[in-house]
DNA sequence: AGCTAATCTGGAATGATTCTGAATTGTATA
DNA sequence: TATACAATTCAGAATCATTCCAGATTAGCT
């Protein structure tokens, strides 16, 4: 899960063709899979790989890839939306400090078939997020830790 | 809970100024709160109630209600912020169709305790959501429904 | 090698949100 | 009830991540 032959696989399975361009994002997503980086640190990592690739890629796959389900879009207003291929259900631990995303593995789901039955709502995907302060942020003076910087 | 005297009364105690436009939000945040409206939502419904009210005023309100633990502000991207005044933990079912969101009690919650000694991370409040279609979309044709109209 | 749909590109457009600085107004106090 | 001032409001400009565009390029099949 997550490495460059599993993805290489999927995306020949689904008939998504294989570019440079593609590649690059695919080695930045495995390389900072830990930072949930977003678009622009994508772009500008991927463009030390390969000199000619725009912003407009970068968005364009990074949209594909979440639609055909191979990563997954953490959606954000205040900051950019970031990209993670840990596709396991699990918790997004985010700092308000440093913007820092930790996964955290934890049983935490709804049962669908009670939640359809109950509500007629049928489930997806999930979204589960506890913000707050990571250890290196939490003990930072107070005014130093308010905005989201990454 | 979330009616008028005890917003009035929190507003108060809080020491933020109580103005006819402030008064006018509350009112369409109650009126509206199942709908979890957004920002453009609020905006036009205030302005029936009252004829003087900016949009940069009604973001400054919610902005304001939502930092000081009066409203959730429930943030996205690809469509409108959106506010709720159920501030009790609950999971949100948010409609890929029509955009409607459905509050969903239920026990989920992660011991804050162990999260902390585990990662160091403090919790501080969280998003819990699923996504799917609700009862009239998930029988509405796949064409029609993979846009978030509202 | 040639074909064609998919993909890439950079620049313009979008749209929700935030910022700005001047005008207005609640509310505490005299 | 009048005064004072910080808080609030306003309209318009600015921001900025993201999407759109239309033309150029290319991966992968035959």
């Amino acid at each position: 899960m997550m490495n460059r032959e599993s993805i290489v696989k999927a995306l020949r399975e689904k008939g998504i063709k294989l570019t440079p361009q593609r590649l690059a994002i695919i080695e930045v997503l495995i390389e900072r899979n830990d930072d949930h980086p977003g678009a622009g640190v994508i772009y500008r990592e991927a463009r030390k790989k390969i000199r000619r690739i725009s912003l407009s890629t970068v968005y364009a796959t990074l949209g594909e890839f979440s639609r055909r389900g191979i990563i997954k879009t953490l959606q954000f207003d205040q900051m950019e939306n970031r990209y993670e291929g840990n596709l396991a259900e699990h918790v997004n631990l985010i700092c308000k400090g440093c913007g820092k995303i930790i996964d955290y593995e934890a049983p935490i789901s709804l049962d669908p078939a009670k939640v359809a039955k109950k509500t007629g709502f049928q489930m997806l995907d999930s979204r589960l997020e506890y913000y707050g302060y990571c250890r290196d942020c939490a003990g930072r003076p107070k005014g130093k830790r308010d905005k989201i910087l990454l």
